[in-house]
DNA sequence: GGACCTGTTTGGACCGTTCCAGAACTCTCC
DNA sequence: GGAGAGTTCTGGAACGGTCCAAACAGGTCC
């Protein structure tokens, strides 16, 4: 049994496919009469428009395509509830691709994204490949096959001033007394602004010779394995600052392993102020930099360039802030 | 500027558009020499099948809508993770949508699936009004108002067996040595499930008199709320079962909060085994109902109805398994 | 040489919309 | 009563694919 079409509907209110369209497209040149008559129509059949024949002939999918790098992040999540309030009220949809499983699968989201002729696209995170992304966001076309149509649209996780952070976490840490003090550093381009924030923090208050820098990754995991190869280390921090608060939680876990009491034998930053950061027994101190913010931020941003095109690409910065909570102190006096 | 169509690869391949048609959906009766031709053509213009186009006239899309409660509860997250990994495989792409989100935003996701006739539906979690779904399901229609359309399923949360995973909690407890015991329940039907699964072995061990329940929700705030009204009342119980591990985790702040050691003071068990519950320095008792593997069998399923419409709408159940971490232990002997 | 295969290739209809040019009404005014 | 100006309404051409029946090209066989 086929699904009733604009046709059937035409056919039972006694009237042309084009009265239909324009009803439902909201035109405001049909008589009154007409329009009842066609919505009875629609009611009575339970019509529902066939989004794909739409469009096709719209030649707008009326959907953003939006590749994540990982939803088991909290901020990310965040970030996509903004993202999404702002798209709906523009009545755009959301299409969602998490890139981190879309590598375990094989599949390269960006054709998946460009086959559905998304009117934009937003990125969010460092991507493993931003030249795919780029491809995509050019259409599809190799590159140089000709200029990006309009709406496509790259955006960084940009927006959240990763420096800018990072500064404000180390130099809370130094402010409350600590000298030796540690970064876990994360991957991408926003792993290596915050690291270099942090770096630029100890190199200005002369504490160059004292910052420690343990790769990490993203997870709870790498930051745990970090921190005991921290703490194990000759000259241990008594304090941390960590890429996010994922990996600040694994920190929280092998200091206490190690015996030690945070925040008295060390202090703990994170980054993101997700709930973890919040939950009442974690109670990590963190950056907060505003995930659903700057998720309708950047909506905004895309939907200026989906309506000019031409417009540039512009960054807009949002000021982190940094939320003390019970994992920093200053350090034990006998340090 | 147009992205290239059928009909530029065709012309630029001297071939007619069926026979670029037929290459692209690997056809074997086609001359190499053609195919070549058209691949390199293909290659050349940077071509891009339309997924509406293809869709419209193959009368489906290759897509099935995920409806899911809550992307922040990280057991959604894997089971969606599970999910795709099956769907991919059968070249079948997945469509999210927050129902949460969507209430607040006041969109009805289901009609958004309908327009868009994705093959199949999937329902995890309790869902804010299940008829919607089910009339999507129906293919859109109106109740009754025919035969639902092949490969529409509705899967419920199903498969997780809640009541087993739930006595399986209870009687960890009540083998510790636990008497008096309260439950966080949870809203909707797996709430429901779950407590009665905790009243049944409440009872049966003759223990009704001193089983609580408390009304939680499904997030930390909520789970710390009754946990926090649970010890403030005069027979203070010594050991709470959670609806999940957010509500867990909410419960053991509480604790925290109120001065009792856990487990010393008081055992918790939360329900998921999700990373929450991994995390070393949570390290909770939680019951695994194994979301990835439940995912991938709720993806067989509608698989396998959308091969066969007629098939029974069967449940599939997995067994739960206890996963006993660090959060539970025997009740003080002064008790 | 024609009938009859088999393996390729093709034109045209169709999928369900929107869009546009023009037809068909309805008023107003002289 | 007819010209002119609005309003409403309509048919047909897109949109970019798939599908199918028929055309075509070579062989093979009698």
């Amino acid at each position: 049994m086929r699904s009733p079409t604009i046709r059937d509907v035409a056919e039972r209110a006694g009237v042309s496919k084009s009265l239909v369209s324009l009803v439902l497209r909201g035109s405001q040149q049909v008589r009154p009469e007409k329009r009842r008559a066609v919505l009875a129509a629609v009611e009575e059949l339970g019509y529902r428009p066939n989004a794909a024949a739409r469009s096709l002939s719209e030649r707008r999918t009326r959907t953003v395509g939006v590749l994540l790098n990982d939803l088991r992040n909290p901020w990310f999540v965040e970030l996509l509830d903004g993202l999404n309030s702002e798209l709906y009220a523009s009545g755009l949809r959301t299409l969602l691709a998490d890139g981190r499983q879309g590598r375990r699968l094989g599949e390269d989201l960006t054709h998946t994204f460009t086959e559905l002729r998304v009117d934009g696209l937003i990125a969010v995170g460092t991507l493993p490949d931003p030249a795919a992304v780029r491809t995509a966001a050019a259409g599809g076309a190799p590159p140089g096959a000709g200029p990006p149509p309009p709406g496509r649209a790259h955006v960084g996780r940009g927006g959240g001033g990763p420096q800018r952070g990072a500064r404000l976490a180390t130099e809370h840490l130094i402010g409350l007394g600590h000298r030796h003090i540690a970064h876990i550093a994360g991957q991408g381009v926003v792993g290596e602004l915050r690291r270099r924030g942090f770096e630029a923090v100890m190199r200005e208050h002369g504490l160059s010779g004292s910052a420690t820098v343990e790769q990490g990754d993203l997870t709870e995991e790498g930051g745990y394995r970090a921190t005991v190869r921290l703490l194990g280390a000759p000259h241990r921090p008594t304090a941390v600052f960590a890429f996010n608060d994922m990996a600040g939680v694994g920190a929280l876990s092998a200091a206490e392993e190690l015996g030690l009491r945070v925040p008295g034998d060390l202090s703990l930053v994170g980054y993101d102020n997700t709930y973890l950061a919040r939950l009442r027994h974690l109670w990590l101190t963190t950056v907060d930099n505003a995930g659903h913010d700057i998720g309708r931020r950047a909506a905004r941003r895309l939907l200026d360039r989906i309506a000019d095109p031409a417009r540039p690409g512009e960054v807009a910065l949002t000021a982190p802030v940094l939320e003390v909570r019970g994992t920093t102190a200053p350090p034990r006096p006998a340090d």
